[in-house]
RNA sequence: GGGGGCGUAGCGAAGUCUGGUUAUCGCGCCGGCCUGUCAAGCCGGAGAUCGCGGGUUCAAUUCCCGUCGCUCCCGCCA
């Protein structure tokens, strides 16, 4: 070693260690050094203000004379401030720090293009200026919130199905070909052959529940090449899949995502109780989700908002309504739609015996947006074959999927919640974009 | 694939219908004052080829045509 690097060894012992906003009220009467962004300055005559910013909250620095202002410090600069934390009353959390130094890391070399403090919340943005300056605009405190609570909602999805004896798994998103028809694909240039973005996992969560896995689930982005430029859609999304074996119907998939929903609600009730506040909003769960049919919810439409529907399914509008009923009946954010006909579901999805024109299948509504959508698979060899040759789909194109129907298959059945929609329902967000943090749509692929 | 709305300073808006001074307001920005601010306050200042192109007119941010961009709704979906 060195002499120099010896020195420079020392040299860092000595250095104080940086602490956390939110640790402060420990250190009281002590030196400490923080570090994060200046949220603000306020110059009082020979008295200045800096509200200093990390991960965890927000400090106030105080300075007398014009330290603060003589170091030229701008909104949205990387400060290292030392201090003594002393105990004032006259700050809103209670503790400041009174500067002895300040090393100012990282300078701001453009003018900001959007307000980050406080300000920000008196001041509209356009979604549009929001996305286009995605890292100062989550900077601001309560838009950060946001993937702060959906970094909630994937660890509690991961926790809970590992839990239940379900096995993570990652399938590809290069694929050969679709799997629900309907939804258009991205096409991409696979070296010398032609190949598809996956708009779910759908085919490979059951070949793998058919692997002897049983369970399974999967966190991953899925892809919509559709031309739908709403507030609810996305081209990109993440979606939260599950796929289980050895069920009795679909009844048995609904209670498990009615048992995930409770565990979801009352984590985010214990470890994200000041997001909710922050978004003024609550968030609760009843002992049960109603479960209606389509065909009740059609005729309850029909019958208390004089709402025709015209196909037994529901449109935006129908399912709103059908949630502020669910409300006005049930007490409950969520209700569950089951029996859609066979004609609006994916060609893997089991009939129901008695009428076969109805399936197993279900959507979950929560505060008027659908976020998940599921149901039993079919399982039987023949019954498969037959239900793709019906919908004019050869069989012989999905031999890979077929033929794990064909060496021994439980009934099973499966979901998948979309993760951006249900964060922006929690929160009562006004377009799902806001829940995504780099969102991909109709005209945007930046940032 | 179909339908509606909007483009004015870094941000958010007014003005456009009914053409006519130097295009208005709030926030931000720059400078000054202020010893307890916290959406600080007060005083001063800079900043806009009114999305772009063409047309009508003595005169266009305003009217007409085209074009580009954004946004919302329907269909489809999570």
């Amino acid at each position: 070693m060195t002499f120099h690097v010896y020195l420079l060894r020392l040299l860092r012992i000595a250095m104080k260690k940086r602490i956390l906003v939110q640790d402060l009220a420990e250190y009281i009467g002590k030196e400490v050094v923080i570090a994060g962004w200046v949220h603000s300055t306020r110059k009082q005559g020979s008295v200045s203000f800096m509200l200093v910013r990390d991960r965890t909250g927000i400090a106030q620095v105080i300075a007398s004379g014009h330290d603060i202002n003589k170091q030229d410090v701008r909104n949205e600069a990387v400060v290292e401030v030392t201090g003594e934390v002393i105990e004032d009353t006259r700050a809103k959390t209670g503790v400041e720090i009174r500067l002895s130094k300040m090393t100012v890391i990282s300078r701001p070399v453009k003018k900001l293009p959007i307000l980050v403090n406080k300000k920000a919340s008196f001041q509209k943005l356009e979604l549009e200026t929001v996305l286009n300056n995605r890292v100062l605009s989550l900077r601001n405190p309560k838009r950060h919130l946001i993937f702060s609570l959906q970094s909630e909602i994937l660890d509690c999805f991961g926790t809970y199905f590992r839990k239940h004896g379900f096995t993570e798994i990652t399938t590809p998103k290069i694929i050969a070909s679709g799997t629900e028809g309907g939804t258009q694909l991205f096409s991409v240039d696979y070296f010398d052959k032609l190949a598809y973005l996956a708009q779910s996992p759908q085919f490979y969560k059951q070949m793998l529940v058919g692997a002897g896995y049983e369970r399974v689930f999967e966190i991953g982005h899925v892809y919509r090449a559709e031309i739908h430029n709403t507030s609810r859609h996305l081209n990109e999304y993440v979606s939260l899949d599950i796929e289980m074996g050895f069920i009795e119907d679909e009844h048995d998939v609904m209670d498990t995502e009615e048992d995930f929903i409770r565990y979801l609600v009352g984590r985010i009730n214990t470890h994200a109780a000041r997001i909710l506040e922050e978004y003024k909003t609550t968030l609760d769960v009843p002992d049960r989700i109603p479960r209606i049919t389509v065909k009740e919810a059609c005729a309850i439409l029909e019958r208390d908002y004089k709402k025709k529907m015209k196909t037994y399914d529901l449109d935006p509008v129908g399912e709103k309504l059908i949630c502020e009923w669910s409300k006005k009946q049930n007490g409950s954010d969520f209700v569950f739609l089951t029996d859609y006909p066979r004609s609006k579901r994916p060609v893997y999805t089991m009939p129901k015996k008695d009428d076969p024109d109805l399936t197993r299948s279900f959507d979950l509504l929560f505060r008027g947006l659908e976020i998940t959508t599921g149901g039993q698979r079919i399982h039987e060899y023949d019954m498969l074959i037959e239900a793709f040759k019906k919908r004019s789909l050869d069989p012989g194109d999905f031999d890979y999927y077929i033929d794990t129907f064909a060496y021994g298959m439980p009934p099973h059945g499966g979901l998948a919640i979309g993760l951006e929609r249900i964060t922006c329902q929690i929160l009562g967000l006004n377009n799902v974009r806001e829940a995504s943090i780099f969102p991909r749509d109709r005209s945007r692929i930046s940032p």
